[in-house]
DNA sequence: CAAATTCCGATTGGTTTAGTAGGATATAAA
DNA sequence: TTTATATCCTACTAAACCAATCGGAATTTG
C-alpha cells in the first residue's frame, strides 16, 4: 500500500536536475559524477535521462569530458514538466472520458470523476508553481558573482 | 507510466460507498448487488470491504439478508477517510524524514522534499474537502422524505 | 435444515518497478 | 592514432505489487 506516490523515475530525475543546477559551473556534469554523489545506480540513471534530452530539459555533450548541462535557466524549469516527462501524464484514475456512455453505466465511476479530477488539477498545480530554481535556492554558493552559468536562448 | 495514481482499492472504495449511500432506503445492502450494479468482481470487493468496517466506516449485518450499511452519514464520511483506509497515508514519497542525518547525506531528498511535502498537503486537502454527501447530491431521489436514513450516535 | 450472506486465508497470473548487462558510438586528451 | 571517458541504446531479470480467484468456515433468516 501507501499509493499515489511517484516512482524512483520521477524522483531520481529530479535529483539529477537538481544535482545539474548545483554543479553547472563546473561544465558538463557526468552522469557518473551525479550518481556517485546522489548514491544512484549509473545505469539506472542513464535510463532517465533520454527522457529529459528528448524534453528539452538537458542538453548532453558526447565523448571524454562530456556530460550533462541543463538546458534552460533554473528559473525557466518547472518541477512539473520534469516529473511528467518521465512519470507519464498526472492523472490519478486513467479513464478521463466525459461523456462515456459505456463507462459510466457500468460503474460509478462519474459520481466519483469529480474527486479525480480535482486531485490531478490540485497535483498539477503544485508542481508546476515550483521551479528548479526555488529547490537549490537554499544551496546555492554563497559568493556573490551571478554570471549566467545555463545556456541563454530562445 | 502514468503514475501517481490511486490503485483499484480507493476507486471500487469509493464506488462501494457511494453505491451504499444510493441505496441505503432498502435496508442492508449485500456485496453481491454492489457487485452486479457497478459490475465488479464480488470477491475482490469482499477483500477491501473488511478495512472500510474496521474503520467504522460502514457496519456489517451478519447472515441471511444481511448486508453493509453506511455507519455514518454521508455528510460526515470524508472521501480522504475512504481512500486513505484503502491506499494507506498518502504520501508521494516513503521518507517524510524531517532530521534524517544519512538520509540527507546520501540523495537530494531535503532539497527535493519540500515538493513531496506540498503535493501530499495538496492533496489530502482536496480528499478532505468531500464528503459522500457531495457526490450523491446529484443522484439523489427527488421525493422530498428526507427520512434520516443513516445511524445516529456519538 | 436450507439459503443467503459475511468473513477469512491462501494462491495465482500478470504487470510494473528498479536495476543489471553488454556493447556501439562519439570525443578529448595523451 | 591510440586510449580513456563519455553518451547512447537495447535487451534482460529479479522482486514486488496489483487485481483477482478459489475454497471454505461462521452466522443469521425463514
Amino acid at each position: 500500500m501507501t499509493l499515489v506516490r511517484f516512482s524512483t523515475r520521477g524522483r531520481y530525475g529530479l535529483y539529477i536536475m537538481v544535482d545539474l543546477a548545483q554543479h553547472a559551473e563546473e561544465g558538463p556534469v557526468s552522469l557518473k559524477s551525479v550518481a556517485e554523489r546522489q548514491k544512484l545506480s549509473e545505469h539506472y540513471l542513464e535510463q532517465l535521462i533520454p527522457d529529459l534530452r528528448k524534453a528539452g530539459l538537458v542538453k548532453s555533450i558526447r565523448g571524454s569530458q562530456g556530460g550533462y548541462i541543463l538546458a534552460k535557466k533554473p528559473e525557466d524549469i518547472l518541477i512539473g514538466d520534469v516529473i511528467r516527462v518521465l512519470e507519464g501524464p498526472i492523472a490519478p484514475v486513467e479513464c478521463t472520458n466525459i461523456s462515456g456512455e459505456d463507462c459510466c453505466e457500468k460503474t460509478n465511476f462519474c459520481v466519483t470523476r469529480e474527486v479525480w479530477v480535482k486531485v490531478r488539477d490540485s497535483i498539477n498545480n503544485v508542481v508546476d508553481s515550483i521551479t528548479l530554481a526555488d529547490l537549490i535556492k537554499d544551496t546555492e554558493k554563497g559568493e556573490g558573482e551571478k554570471v549566467n552559468l545555463f545556456e541563454e536562448e530562445a
